[in-house]
DNA sequence: GTAGATGCAAATTGTTTGCAAGAGA
DNA sequence: TCTCTTGCAAACAATTTGCATCTAC
């Protein structure tokens, strides 16, 4: 467990290292970010920074999610439809999401991520990431009348 | 190669099986999904079947496809962002998308279709359906300067 | 004939942008 | 100090909805 100078000091030379400042409202947002498990959207996001930092406005959080997802230290998880879901978690796992309650729920499968691609998807680009979306209906929903 | 006749009398059984009536801009909009191979968003199946039924309105082709999409006659790409892209393929397949582009393009793995997922993702509820998605550049644009 | 489908226009919702003031390096 | 970031308000873009008319069954 780090200490929360640590954490700060990590997130400052991660930030740096990317030519980015170093702001109260980056810091808390990416805070979020990290502990969030739920895939929180932009608006879910600055719910949660308002409670430390009352006047941050919707659209600075917007703008620090697309440059941290840019700079590659959180992720959008791919799910169609309304808002987008955000994930502080980049190192390779994958979803389940309800189209339900649109939940999503990571899982973790390392043989899979160990296993060699198809030769296709070598041949049709560099890859970034690759992750298996499961959609369905989760056990809570499923439970529920309609 | 099934004749037009063939193709409206099939498509007819499969919409009255749901439920639907046929009408000219259903079966138009179904025609074009099926025959897309890039995926095409809301706005671009429009523009194709404004060629065949030019009075045709935005909206009836979204309120359309997302009916076919609840009947499971289609599906979404789970993919972040601006449009929702839609595909008239719904037999298991994964999808590579361009981050640049935006490009969508279709691979089959039969031998990881046919795997079963870990035991958590039984555990999570219904599965409908599980593919991959590969995130990246794709060689077009990795050829590109910027 | 009747329930369901369409077209039009207006409304919603999620996200982006221009700009002046403010804060980090 | 100088550049990058923020907050505010306005702009945008994708999608949805209310309603009167029309059409397949």
């Amino acid at each position: 467990m780090e200490s929360n100078q640590d954490m700060v000091g990590e997130v400052k030379k991660t930030f740096s290292r990317h030519g980015m400042k170093l702001t109260h409202q980056r810091l808390e947002i990416y805070r979020v970010l990290e502990e969030a498990k739920d895939h929180p959207s932009a608006e879910t996001v600055w719910k949660r920074v308002r409670r430390s930092i009352p006047t941050i406005s919707l659209d600075t959080v917007y703008r620090t999610l697309g440059t941290f997802e840019q700079k590659g230290m959180i992720q959008r998880v791919p799910v169609e439809g309304e808002q987008g879901r955000y994930d502080g978690d980049v190192s390779p796992h994958h979803h389940m999401v309800c189209t339900r309650c649109r939940e999503i729920v990571d899982f973790w499968w390392p043989e899979f991520d160990e296993a060699a691609l198809p030769k296709e998807v070598a041949e049709w680009g560099r890859v970034h990431d690759a992750q298996l979306i499961v959609r369905g209906e989760c056990a809570k929903c499923g439970a529920k009348p309609l």
